[in-house]
DNA sequence: ATCATATTGTCATGATGATGTCAATAGCGT
DNA sequence: ACGCTATTGACATCATCATGACAATATGAT
């Protein structure tokens, strides 16, 4: 393959990148908008949402492999999150260190409240988009993760 | 419109917004690790591509705003990119303060190296998706980001 | 020319995230 | 039971980014 030239895919590619690139930024500027006056960043709220979807409760280093993140970061929100009085921490019958992350009443109402803010947000901003281009758009999305991720996954076994 | 139920599109585009965050982080990564060797990062890389973007040299000011980015952070980055002797400053004819940001000789072949190396990791990463299903992304994506930079505008009118 | 306003670079500060280290604990093979 | 390895939470450090304040400078109205 000629390595001085883009493809055609390629080149639309570097376009869709950029765009990645700024609307991470923007979304992020907004839903720390959206949910502030909850108490909640885009930080916290995407380990609430973390903690929701888990089937189970979990310690703290499983939820940030959940969410690929690094789990020194994830600590010191959660420990945040429990000053804050929107999670707790429970015993785990499995390990005495790793206790368990669970909401409280108060989490879990916090959380409801942030998804009752994005229905009309998300909903609003997906007006004028038909839904098979979205969904094109998430495929091609997620076929580019998952070249990513298979790295990811090929590094940690080397 | 019904305040408690995402819209089927509203459902879609939730799935893309959290693709883009991850695929963010990922880029971003993967990014810093292409151009490492050649004492760039992502965000040194993308201040150098606004300066060659850029038709005319610039101060510093204007290239951030061209980035959508802070005056200060940018600021910090380009002083290191002159340390580091990528970047020069050129007295600007009609402003004693702002003066004007220019590559130098070796940033130049820096960033035509990040560019060569960019190119077949693009084209590699493109592999297997149709460029209509990418430019469809793009769109997708570009008309996101106006909805946002429409809010950004409008607040700064205000 | 004068003055109010906007722009720009600089500095300081706090929030956030990444990374390395360490001790406590758990799991597993023997 | 013993010992090796992996996992986990805690702590420290550093880089990056956001934000506010400030002085110097430029711009535009009068």
């Amino acid at each position: 393959m000629d390595k001085t030239k883009r493809t055609p895919a390629g080149d639309a590619l570097t376009n869709l990148v950029l765009d990645i690139f700024r609307l991470n930024g923007l979304i992020l500027t907004a839903g720390d908008r959206l949910v502030a006056g909850l108490g909640l960043t885009s930080a916290r709220w995407q380990i609430l949402g973390a903690i929701v979807a888990a089937e189970r409760p979990q310690p703290v280093a499983w939820l940030a492999r959940d969410l690929w993140a690094n789990r020194q970061n994830v600590q010191r929100i959660i420990n945040e999150l429990q000053k804050q009085g929107l999670v707790a921490f429970e015993p785990n019958p499995h390990h005495r260190r790793a206790q368990l992350v669970v909401l409280t009443d108060q989490g879990r109402r916090t959380f409801d409240a942030a998804m009752r803010l994005q229905i009309p947000w998300i909903n609003n901003l997906s007006d004028g988009l038909s839904v098979e281009d979205i969904e094109t758009a998430h495929r091609v999305l997620t076929a580019l993760r998952k070249k990513f991720e298979g790295d990811v996954d090929a590094e940690e076994q080397a």
